[in-house]
DNA sequence: CGAATGACCAAGC
DNA sequence: GGCTTGGCCATTC
């Protein structure tokens, strides 16, 4: 569907961004992927940097507390956004070891 | 259009 | 296990 009327180049473009959200969506409660993971599951696989951008600018009813660094840390330097995600995920059920890292194994989200 | 930006990542010490 | 370095890439100015 969706002739849409775009005002000029890139129908296909619709920005990287739109569709790192579309994905990040996607991810169950008590769940989490990588930066990494999403790039690759766009077809972008050496855009990681790229998805942490766009979770800068993401809008609200995009979970983006679930989108952890490979490491299965949070990105976001200790500041209140740090606190904030922690927060959210242990809230979810997920579980931080004393480094402050999840296990991916165990709460990566299987589906991608 | 060139330069800067950034919530990354893998490899090396 | 932690810190540093170089490479990556879509978006913004």
């Amino acid at each position: 569907m969706r002739h849409s009327t775009r005002p000029s180049h890139s129908a296909a473009s619709q920005t990287f961004f739109r569709r790192v959200y579309a994905l990040v969506r996607q991810v169950p409660r008590g769940r989490v992927v990588t930066y990494g993971q999403i790039a690759r599951a766009l077809g972008a696989p050496r855009a990681a940097r790229t998805v942490g951008w766009a979770m800068c600018a993401c809008p609200e009813n995009v979970p983006w507390q679930r989108v952890v660094n490979a490491r299965g840390g949070i990105s976001l330097r200790p500041t209140a956004g740090y606190h904030e995600q922690r927060a959210r995920l242990k809230e979810e059920g997920i579980r931080f070891d004393r480094a402050g890292r999840i296990d991916l194994p165990e709460y990566g989200w299987k589906k991608i």
